[in-house]
DNA sequence: TATACAATATATTGCGCAATATATTGTATA
DNA sequence: TATACAATATATTGCGCAATATATTGTATA
């Protein structure tokens, strides 16, 4: 019984949202890897959007995909050992560039890539439907995202007087 | 420049929602973090229903903390050694229980906790505000939440032909 | 060509969390 | 009282991430 969610929102004013969206992200990720798993899909649910990247160029370094995916480099060669040991993925080296190492999909890969797939669209419809039972989450986060990158709590809180 | 919020929705159909709620449970922390640096609060983010629990509570283990929380104990007890660093709180072997200790706010920890109220009602106004420029993002997370935990992805999926 | 700089991959450290295992102490029950 | 069990605190391991530092290789420029 995980029930902190309800409790959060009262016992702390300050980051109830951010506890909230946390749970929400924790939930999905949870529940996707429960997908994956009774699916056979063996992709680590947080390396989805690497290897979709990855797929689509064919072949890519880790710089290339963290540009892509807009995340750190290192945080993509931190995840390819993992992939690769799943069998997922391999890496040469650049005949072109000894600097960089070019990640690949293996045929295990594509296979899970294809498996994925056919849950892609399936759970989209899911999200579809369940923004019209809840309301559109999605896009209303990324509606206070916005906000708040725009101007952020600093700016909306007045100065205090001390 | 992080903008994979944006990038994060066209290439990866299946977790956008996760990472997009993560994204704002991130921005949220920082941005709370920045208004605590500003205004002298040592406050770790993380740990502000803590130490409210605590200040509630007057004295608690780290057992009864957790429950408070809906956290694990583990967790609760993890946290702790940072917070006693910090001079906010100190721990007593319990006279009447020898298997329990029991964490008290220092003066410290009483005097930042008056300063965090301070802004506490004042960041609840930012958010009263931000929602009726965005939307109650607050009230709808809790919705999808519950809707989730309710019936699961995995239910909500019907079962593949392979 | 030599030198500075850019790009790339990588190691290390630390945070916050989950999961697991274990030691200690208290409590209930045979 | 003895024994099993419950409650509590804690250590250890691992994941995913951020931040920092560093080594290697390529590129541009003096």
């Amino acid at each position: 019984m995980p029930a902190s969610t309800d409790r959060a929102a009262d016992l702390d004013d300050i980051s109830f949202l951010g506890r909230l969206s946390e749970a929400l992200s924790q939930t999905i990720e949870d529940q996707t890897r429960e997908l994956f798993d009774a699916a056979g899909i063996v992709i680590p649910v947080r390396s989805c959007s690497l290897l979709t990247a990855l797929r689509q160029a064919g072949e890519a370094s880790a710089a290339e995909l963290a540009r892509t995916l807009g995340q750190s480099h290192q945080l993509v060669i931190q995840k390819c050992p993992a992939l690769i040991r799943l069998g997922l993925i391999t890496q040469h080296p650049d005949p072109a560039d000894a600097r960089r190492k070019l990640f690949r999909l293996t045929e295990k890969g594509q296979a899970q890539m294809a498996m994925q797939d056919r849950y892609s669209e399936e759970i989209s419809e899911v999200y579809r439907r369940l923004f019209e039972e809840t309301g559109d989450v999605h896009a209303m986060i990324l509606k206070t995202l916005r906000a708040l990158k725009e101007r952020p709590l600093r700016e909306r809180t007045p100065p205090q007087s001390r």
